[in-house]
DNA sequence: AAATGTCTGTTCAACTTCTGTACAATGAAC
DNA sequence: GTTCATTGTACAGAAGTTGAACAGACATTT
């Protein structure tokens, strides 16, 4: 790196080349054909990219990846970057303010909060940008003993009761069916309601058991729906480590998922089962996708 | 994937077919033969398929496994598309549904799109962000002539009704009370009726006289229930211009207060009222913060 | 001065998509 | 049985897209 760089932070097209995988030629057509950087010039004329560009260029890749044409991925590289200011603070300021309102367990606050977000953004962004972090933030909070159990439950609770209002009508239409429900003694149905709601955006219809579903009540439900996905969710393995036999029964009906970190100890050919991990975003595209094959 | 990225993300018909399972042929064919698809072009004429389109080629794949013919399952999937325009966030959807039904006349529609407003939002959410905007609209239409007795009497009405059942139990609790009433020959009740359920919200408990109330019957009621503040609607001066009088009277048994665009001209220390203008919403935060000095 | 890196502008080849037409399989209508 | 519309698939030739390559001039470093 020479001293230009690694005084001011400023790369030369070579070094971004290097760094993030594109060669320099097509830095340079990017560029030109879609206006994706605009490297300052040294005195001699040589581009100078700043790191907001280098994470265009990251941004830009991951867009190609996921199968765009060169063209689009760069308009919504562009698209994103001048969004940002816009749009992410309002996103940070609803989860702050949502945040302050259950750790203060003030109710009309919280909902207050929710309507907002629900106002100015998709249901898809307020579960995938508030919703889910929110979770997971209060899952470590908790873990650490920071957040106390009340503080859990009236969260859990409220935003429960938003996320089945969110879900009203989900089993109507005409597509696929999915059964959904909680592991014999799991209570945490608030990731399962958000996988359904997605599931429900691609297009699926959803039955939706509960916390706490006994596996033979389960079996019943698949004889009398026969849904084309069963999805449990089980937060750790003893919720259903003693029930393989159970779990091959069910997947012989339909195909059968276990979400949750529970779900490593029982997957694979012994019961028939798969696993689903990751958030419930990905996991909803994942039983969609498998669901056309 | 995020799916706010997603949001605004186009795809050529290669990765559309990749990512449906759906041939390109075919896609072109469903959208010459059915106009399934309505592609935007790039500049050089490719198609560029929305989140929408491919939610459709979803649908249209599910009516297809289900036995249908493919036209009977692409009129199926133009009909619910048309009935569920999804990714405008919510209250915005909620609020064009709303208006598309009023302005059909439709009344199921009217209540369906309320009832969804109304369990996806709370209730001052729904009137500050919904009801008022609509009225408010509506009064300007009106004014340019391009909206019909018809269509305002069906939209009051509707209205009136679905704001009266929230009202229900208005008058219970113990809160502060609020005397509630339009100037004798005024009819429009529905920002007031607006009022109240905020004032409600904010724990207050509501009697409401209801339109073309005479000052007289107020002096009554003022004095057999001793409210924490009466409330006037007047939405033109000559409603209340000339009687003076009669509200110094009752300025003096309770806190007086004229909405509307009729209050100015008798507001003061002649009568003794005070004036609220601006938004229901506001005007209700208003009388509350009085009260409690 | 030599070596290396970068500049602009142009060209190219591989790939994708476009439109339009054609065709075979299916099943309903006569 | 024949006719006809439906529907998924196939192909040809033109055009659009895109990553890569090259040439000759200039910049920077050693």
């Amino acid at each position: 790196m020479n001293l230009m760089e690694a005084a001011s932070g400023y790369l030369q097209i070579g070094e971004l080349s290097r760094r993030s995988g594109v060669s320099t030629e097509l830095l340079r057509a990017w560029e030109r054909r879609y206006g994706l950087l605009r490297p300052a010039r040294s005195e001699g004329g040589f581009r100078l990219y700043s790191p907001q560009d280098e994470r265009r260029v990251t941004v830009m890749r991951n867009h190609l990846e996921r199968g765009l044409s060169a063209a689009q991925a760069a308009r919504l590289t562009l698209e994103e970057a001048e969004r940002r200011p816009d749009e992410a603070p309002a996103l940070a300021r609803g989860i702050e303010s949502l945040r302050d309102a259950l750790d203060a367990l003030d109710e009309t606050a919280a909902h207050t909060a929710l309507d907002r977000l629900l106002s100015d953004f998709s249901v898809e962004t307020v579960l995938g940008e508030v919703v889910l972090p929110y979770l997971h933030e209060l899952g470590e909070r908790w873990a650490r003993g920071e957040a106390s159990v009340a503080d859990e439950h009236f969260a859990s609770n409220l935003l429960r009761g938003r996320l089945l209002g969110l879900a009203r009508g989900w089993d109507g239409g005409s597509g696929p069916r999915a059964l959904l429900a909680c592991a014999p003694g799991e209570q945490h149905d608030l990731a399962l309601i958000v996988f359904g709601l997605v599931l429900r955006e691609l297009g699926w219809r959803i039955t939706f058991l509960g916390p706490d579903t006994p596996l033979d009540t389960l079996d019943d439900a698949t004889r009398t729906l026969e849904p084309a996905a069963v999805v449990i969710a089980a937060s750790s393995p003893e919720r259903i480590a003693g029930d393989e036999v159970s779990l091959r029964k069910l997947a012989r009906n339909a195909p059968l998922w276990i979400a949750g970190a529970g779900a490593s100890s029982v997957v694979g050919k012994k019961t028939g089962a798969r696993q689903l991990d990751g958030d419930p975003l990905g996991a909803a595209a994942l039983v969609a996708r498998a669901q056309r094959e």
